[in-house]
DNA sequence: GCCGTTTTCGGCCCGACTGTTTTCAGTCG
């Protein structure tokens, strides 16, 4: 087993432990392990080779016996025996919002429910008024939250599903008679959401042994379907994979065919109609006869169209902006010159500032934007000001012995109810640079939420908006704001809109940069980097943006150190 | 479960909200 998996299964036995009603200091070190093995950046092979896994914060000896069983023999003891003591389906449970282990607990001890279905038709009896600690109002919000998760039901957030494909992809690319091969639809056109995985190849032959291969994956719990051409299979994880073979004359349209959104294909089709050709996904013809294309790039072009790159084949006026060849160069994951946003061990980062520090010089970015939560966030070790002042001279000791990046002095300042931010005036002026975000009063009416964003926004220390909406994918919704009118106020006072890369948020949401950057509005794609690791998430934050539109110029973070400099210092409040 | 030490146990983050209660338990961040 690897870290990643091992971090699962530590995360699991967390929950199954809460449902047994634990000591919830010791679930919580299940957890807590489960987030720094997660992030942890040494090999994790050697530390168990060596036996130095108690070295790892939050590592005792029992743990460490627990992951160095995972890492060797793929399983524990210990989980299977836990996993007696509850029906399989009861954990999911917890997804409900508003459901937590005891009231899970409740409900299973006391009526036996165990799955979604019986909890809505208990709810639908209203079964649930008779339990203590239940009553009207929680059945109706578990109902709500059953819809909810109904809803999203086969839907996987971006970097699962893209995990799930690489890997694929690669084995596709390895089989032999494969010529080319790409995955295609949602996920190559970088959706926050993905249903399904496609996957394109051309072959020369031999395409029965290739559907056979594919068939037998390893992870593959079941094939939904196998032909001479196409074939589609569900995974482990629950997500289905959609393959398809093509001749090599074929792939370029049955690329395209397999990318652009439905919209997007059938513009496309009409417009070669107009033309007098016809496009589908075998080819692009004239009459009966296929014209030669070797690429997506040359099917454009037979189409008198500039190259539009997957992720805005959206049928948003791509097309008629590509007809007149003036598709922007977007955005790209080499422009990024710094990010902000990061966290360390100062509040609920997993990673020292210099650990953070020469990570993000490793991944090639001058300078690093620190920002630790403020000190209302005592759930996340908000930093209070003697704190705060130990690590301004933690930074400008590592700004003198660090070459090649540079440690900005930011933080990630809750926003109160009232739409004040979390420290006086003198402090606040300090900081390079301010992250407003909210994180607790989710539930307040549109216009409260808004007026309370719009005065944070109005803040003279406020240098940029941190995840907008609050949304978790596939987790909660964002609060209700009014959107127009943040993006306004934004415009208006110069403040930067952060773009959270971080694979659960991706807020703010792509459908809103254009419209936002029309305004005058700036953005700044930040990871919200809880540990090492995190800070790779940019990449998640590149592809939302290149959805959005959005060229360098529009994204502050593409600005080298000596400029970003010179622009936060113009942006603050004391120049 | 971990951790630290005034070390082998006791503390571990805590405040706010919601929906239940009638003084508080559970959930959330």
């Amino acid at each position: 087993m690897d870290k990643k998996e091992i971090a699962r299964t530590l995360e699991e036995i967390g929950t199954l432990l809460e449902l047994k009603g634990e000591n919830p200091f010791k679930t919580r070190a299940y957890h807590n392990a489960a987030r720094t093995l997660e992030g942890l950046s040494d090999d994790l092979g050697l530390l168990v080779k060596e036996e130095r896994l108690t070295e790892i914060p939050g590592v005792g000896v029992a743990l460490a016996e627990k992951i160095t069983e995972l890492f060797k023999t793929g399983k524990l003891k210990y989980l299977e025996n836990l996993k007696k003591e509850f029906p399989p389906g009861l954990p999911g449970l917890l997804c409900i919002p508003g459901l937590g282990p005891k009231k899970v607990k409740i409900l299973f001890d006391r009526m036996e429910i165990h799955s979604l279905g019986e909890l809505e038709y208990a709810c639908k009896e209203n079964r649930l008024l008779d339990l203590k600690g239940f009553g009207a109002k929680t059945q109706e919000n578990i109902l709500k939250g059953i819809e909810y998760t109904r809803k999203h039901q086969g839907s996987f957030r971006f970097d699962q599903a893209y995990e799930t494909a690489e890997w694929i992809l690669k084995a596709v690319q390895k089989m032999p008679g494969v010529l080319r091969a790409s995955v295609g639809g949602s996920l190559r056109r970088r959706k926050e959401i993905i249903h399904d995985i496609d996957i394109v190849a051309s072959a020369r032959s031999g395409v029965e042994k290739i559907m056979d291969r594919f068939t037998r994956l390893s992870g593959v719990e079941e094939v939904l379907a196998k032909g001479e051409t196409k074939s589609s299979l569900r995974i482990a994880t629950g997500i289905q994979v959609d393959f398809r073979v093509v001749s090599d004359a074929e792939y370029p349209a049955a690329l395209l065919y397999f990318t652009g959104n439905k919209e997007h294909n059938t513009a496309m089709r009409g417009l070669a109609k107009t033309q007098g050709l016809k496009l589908n996904e075998y080819g692009l013809f004239r009459g009966e006869k296929r014209i030669p294309l070797k690429s997506e790039e040359e099917i454009f072009e037979a189409l008198g169209l500039a190259y539009i790159p997957p992720e805005i084949r959206e049928a948003e006026g791509e097309i008629e902006w590509a007809r007149k060849g003036k598709i922007p160069d977007l955005i790209e994951e080499k422009d990024i010159q710094g990010v902000f946003h990061a966290h360390s061990t100062y509040s609920d980062g997993t990673a020292t500032i210099e650990t953070m520090a020469s990570a993000a010089q490793k991944l090639g970015f001058k300078y690093l934007g620190l920002s630790d939560h403020s000190q209302s966030a005592a759930y996340a070790g908000g930093l209070s000001p003697a704190k705060l002042k130990k690590q301004w001279a933690e930074i400008d000791e590592l700004n003198r012995s660090l070459k090649g990046i540079k440690i900005l002095k930011g933080i990630e300042s809750d926003i109160l109810a009232d739409g004040s931010l979390d420290y006086p005036d003198e402090i606040l002026k300090r900081f390079d640079f301010v992250i407003a975000s909210i994180h607790s009063r989710f539930q307040m009416n549109e216009e409260a939420m808004t007026r309370r964003l719009i005065k944070a926004l109005e803040n003279p220390y406020t240098t940029m908006l941190g995840h907008k909406t609050g949304r978790l994918i596939l987790g909660r919704e964002g609060y209700a704001l009014n959107v127009d009118k943040i993006i306004e106020t934004a415009a208006k006072r110069k403040k930067i809109i952060e773009i959270n890369a971080s694979p659960h948020r991706l807020d703010m949401d792509w459908r809103y940069l254009k419209k936002a950057r029309d305004k005058g509005v700036k953005f700044s794609i930040n990871p919200d980097a809880h540990s090492p690791e995190g800070l790779k998430d940019t990449f998640y934050g590149v592809g939302i943006a290149r959805k959005g539109w959005l060229i360098p110029a529009d994204v502050i973070n593409t600005m080298p150190l000596s400029q970003i400099e010179s622009f936060l210092a113009k942006e603050s409040p004391l120049s």
